[in-house]
RNA sequence: GUCCCCAUCGUCUAGAGGCCUAGGACACCAGCCUUUCACGUUGGUAACACGGGUUCGAAUCCCGUUGGGGACGCCA
């Protein structure tokens, strides 16, 4: 049988992280068996989705390469056929009409909270007759809960976990409006779309013994169950926004590329021995649910952006010119010639920027005009000392032949020739053509601005 | 409250009874490299939550404690 997995998220919100990481093990573990990763949208809620949250999913889904391998299944769409399955069991006896008020059952909840038990449905309609229904009051449909025993469940990350059957209840499969529950809907649509992997969240393992109820009582076979922990933020509790970052769309606006993102996301969790840089045909080669491990981990961000920095070092230099440009496009107007120059340097740009948007900032010098703006660092190198010497380094260079190593050689002539250290003619020099005190090696800087552009940036560094 | 899950450096993890003086990565500190900043490189600080067992031998197995997380909805 082929392995067919499924990513279900809920269009409530955006997707976060946890949520991307579930679906990168959905498809690295179809991937890995040859089998095919879907996509459903658990719309049921019907108050609370939105067609945005659906788009955005998409859009993350696709920025992660984790777009599914077929249309994505609208569950709201199969709301017929859940109707259908719980008739089923209702004409099977296998479920039965509950007559109870939301109140009614709101304070079955709170005395049995008070009294130290479980707050459970008592199932007191269970075998009372529905013609005892008072009048007005719409039933739900609750599926009857096993009686005594208890219920296993071999899941693929967590082992073997048992519950004792007093503790489910009958739980709702469809509401008094006639619409399918949660519960309810998943088992129905994971059986009609035939996967084979349940691979989700931990914080449905309990809910799992409820589901595994309705394919018992339609006899239907279980999916193979994979629980993966959850991620929590630095501090230990449920990742939320105030730990940052946490939509998958966020990742890309802060310059996050989608490689190291599902890298980072991977090793949250799963490893394999002391690998740490996993690319995609790596990890789709190695993923094992039973490499996964059972603790929830925390969101590192600063491991992220060391992966990130070590998937943009290995990018193609004219794709990072392309997405640097389009940052810095969107700040304003570039001028002519940007992008040669951009190119030019990004050889010494991608080992220095850990993000698209640092790499972007450091090319900041490349497309400012006279007069620069001057970090007071880079204002404190331009003493009159310092001024004279550029007019007269400018005058020198002027007649070197503008490439890399002719560049590096002519200054270090310049320096010996001076009798002064290297650094102290590269430091005034780099304040003249940056702004700054920091910036790729001097050298570059020059080629990559062009004789015209570095010599005019000096004599106007210079005051002239 | 009840049930379920979890527990190795600050963080992510390796570790499936002797290979562990507990390894790697991020972060941090120091040195080297160097025209700045990075990259690179060398070294360093740093962990088996606690208590009982089992065993010749336990980070690894069992029990308990503590601590964390999750689930208990006509939400998903």
């Amino acid at each position: 049988m082929t392995v067919r997995t499924r990513f279900a998220p809920s269009p409530t919100g955006y997707l976060h992280i946890g949520g991307a990481r579930t679906a990168l093990f959905n498809f690295l573990f179809a991937r890995h068996h040859g089998g095919q990763y879907l996509l459903r949208i658990e719309d049921t809620d019907r108050a609370r989705s939105t067609p945005e949250a659906v788009r955005q999913i998409l859009d993350s889904l696709e920025w992660l390469g984790l777009s599914p391998d077929e249309p994505p299944v609208m569950q709201t769409a199969q709301e017929a056929r859940h109707a259908e399955v719980a008739r089923q069991l209702l004409a099977e006896g296998k479920a039965y009409q509950c007559f109870c008020t939301p109140e009614e059952l709101a304070e079955m909840r709170e005395t049995a909270m008070k009294e130290g038990r479980p707050p459970r449905y008592d199932g007191r309609w269970r075998d009372r007759d529905p013609a005892e229904a008072p009048a007005g009051v719409k039933p739900v449909i609750r599926i009857k809960a096993p009686r005594g025993g208890e219920t296993v469940i071999r899941d693929l990350v967590q082992g073997e976990v048992r519950v004792q059957n007093t503790e489910l209840d009958d739980m709702i499969i469809l509401r008094s409006d006639g619409t399918p529950t949660y519960l309810h809907a998943v088992v129905v649509d994971d059986h009609d779309m035939a996967i084979t992997h349940v691979i989700r969240g931990d914080d449905h393992l309990t809910n799992t013994f409820r589901q595994v109820m309705v394919y018992d009582a339609m006899g239907w076979r279980r999916p193979h169950f994979a629980h993966i922990p959850l991620i929590h933020g630095a501090d230990g509790a449920k990742l939320s926004k105030r730990h940052g970052a946490v939509g998958a769309l966020e990742f890309r606006d802060q310059g996050f590329l989608p490689e190291a993102v599902c890298n980072y996301l991977l090793r949250l969790g799963w490893g394999h021995g002391d690998e740490e840089f996993v690319p995609r045909d790596r990890a789709i080669a190695l993923f094992d649910l039973k490499d996964v491990g059972r603790a929830a981990s925390r969101m590192d961000y600063a491991k992220l952006t060391h992966l990130n920095a070590q998937y943009l070092r290995q990018m193609d230099a004219d794709a990072v010119t392309g997405r640097v440009l389009e940052i810095l496009r969107r700040q304003g107007p570039l001028p002519h010639g940007a992008a040669t120059t951009i190119r030019a340097l990004m050889p010494d740009i991608q080992p220095r920027a850990r993000t698209l948007l640092e790499a972007a900032s450091m090319c900041g010098f490349a497309i400012a005009s006279i007069p620069l703006t001057f970090e007071p660092k880079a204002q404190a190198q331009l003493n009159d000392e310092a001024k004279a010497r550029l007019l007269d380094l400018a005058e020198f260079l002027s007649e070197a032949p503008w490439e890399r190593a002719d560049l590096d050689k002519w200054l270090r002539d310049y320096a010996e020739v001076k009798e002064m250290k290297l650094g102290a003619v590269a430091q005034p020099l780099r304040a003249a053509l940056t702004g700054s005190t920091q910036s790729p090696p001097i050298d570059a800087v020059l080629f990559a601005l062009g004789r015209d552009e570095a010599l005019a940036r000096m004599r106007a560094a210079a005051g002239a």
